[in-house]
DNA sequence: CATGAATGAGCTTTCATTCAT
DNA sequence: CATGAATGAAAGCTCATTCAT
């Protein structure tokens, strides 16, 4: 029943646009009763954040997916296909996207995408602490970690949703360059 | 008048937050009747908009003006200096950017904030073109612009917003490091 | 509860008039909050259609039960009862008539207006149609229809709005020769 | 400067129809402030008042034009003469006429309409008793008068707004045998 | 006379939430 | 559990009118 809440919220949101999705609009999609919803969600935010989590449960899975194979490739290979694989995943979902970025207030689902961020910087910095010897050294690989982050999820997001003239080859390239600037030692 | 309501506009959004900021809010905050905001103001957005972008240009100016005096010094010095400048105008109103870059949905200032984003590129496009010689040569100004701006501007924001255990000193030097891994000729 | 709203609407719209009739009265009215009625009509207008509907239901059963027990009364009998029953009818809620006929502006209710003038054409072009060797055969039956339906509607209204000093059997009887004058061969 | 703000009016009653017509939008159009309005004018439904009466006036001054010349013809060219001028004169204002017999309520312009007819009912009374030798000898001249004015009245304006599938020239022939059904003596 | 900024009550409509059934 | 009618505060916005200048 959540998962059908869920569902429904989603399709509002994709059809109607944020400010037009409201909880009774929601249940009538999912064919349930407005008094039903409160049952399995305390408020309107609470579905909200629910279908954002969701939403980045896909992305991460579906990134992760993409990586599984590659695990032990060399270190460029595997930035280039993490890149590849992030905005594959974004693409996939433009319009959703659009929605989550763009139209949502950062509050709304704020605690789950830090949190989420917060673990592939947990991720990116075991990486990087693992490879302490090809890379820099006089910085932690927590702040590294949390540089590199922040501005490959801007960029990648900006990219997918701006549509600017780079295409994506060049894109890609651009990313590695700034990652290959940034982490290795000189 | 404008002013007046434009300031109130500025305690509503910052006292309530953006859910709970209405016309009629604003105006019994300026001390005016709900229908004389309308006599300045085409609708709600309009009051937002110009409420964001006079803070956008106050953040403009504040840089601007802390940049005049070091017009001509080295590059690396340059880009440290704006750099500080910057997160200090960040910082400086703190409460606000979090209404601005997070509750507001992006929708309502866009068309703003993209321009200025286009007019910063503009301006970073020219100064690499200028210094093509120790600059790379492999990719378009236009697009180094456009990749330096978005990651900037998402650090900075990002940083200020969420307060992440780096020290100042230390993400200056980071962010340094990453214009200075990107730009430059190798 | 759809009554109850209607009956509420009615008494506004003679108590305080088209103009002063807004949705938020008539629920106070029908001590129901104002949410509760858009969970029974679309819209303002709708409910003004549904109110006015009501009331042209009203008139056509009063008029068709006044004649149900004259049915086969001959021609001139027949149409000197059904004048009497429509004046009466009209007659017997001039306060609403007036708001209807006079304060409503006729986009308001003009497509069940004409919907009923319309199917009054119809049953009275099949009178006609049916006896047409006593009636003209100079004109089709529609347009003769279409003739008389507006003249005795206008003319009937017209006098019970504006009380002009002409007492009632008189009025009857010019419409009579109206009608006697205009349908039958000469 | 009364001219000014008819004219303005009556661009404004046509261009935006009677719902969006406000004092501000046809001070506006005028090119005078809304207060200048105030000078010439009680309220807003003075205004409008004024609109209707000096269309009213334009009406008849074409309709008594048209009739000029034909002042001595026989009864029947008279009336005939008369339709035709009169529904002229409605056809070549269709759109305002739309919009002061359909939108405006009646309670708008009531005194000055009535006001018209009543003159009208005069005019025809006179001509009645005029030639009262030819004509019914049963009813008062008044009552006639009455009876055809409303109904001519009502006919032509619903004919030219309604655009029923009669050819004009059948209906004002019908229109004719209408009076000449109930005028004459029999 | 003319202005036009200011008014403020009131409009239609929405929607997250509740609660008796 | 599910319902869904009912809520009622509040939203954005309009507009006839006034009055100090």
């Amino acid at each position: 029943m959540v998962d059908r809440i869920l569902d429904a919220g989603r399709i509002v949101l994709l059809r109607d646009g944020h400010d037009a999705t409201s909880t009774n609009r929601i249940a009538a999609q999912a064919g349930i009763s407005p008094g039903s919803l409160y049952q399995y969600f305390d408020n309107k935010e609470a579905v909200i954040s629910a279908i954002v989590e969701r939403y980045s449960d896909e992305m991460s899975e579906r990134v992760t997916a993409s990586l599984a194979d590659r695990f032990d490739e060399s270190g460029p290979a595997m930035v280039r296909a993490t890149l590849n694989a992030l905005i594959d995943a974004l693409e996939e979902n433009v319009e959703f996207l659009r929605v989550v970025a763009d139209e949502l207030p950062r509050s709304e689902n704020q605690v789950r995408a830090e949190a989420l961020e917060q673990r592939i910087v947990g991720l990116m910095s075991a990486y990087i602490a693992a490879r302490r010897e090809q890379l820099r050294r006089d910085v932690t690989p927590t702040t590294a970690a949390w540089v590199m982050v922040r501005a490959i999820e801007a960029l990648t997001t900006r990219y997918v949703l701006e549509r600017p003239p780079i295409d994506r080859d060049t894109f890609v390239s651009e990313l590695e360059r700034l990652v290959a600037g940034y982490l290795p030692e000189r």
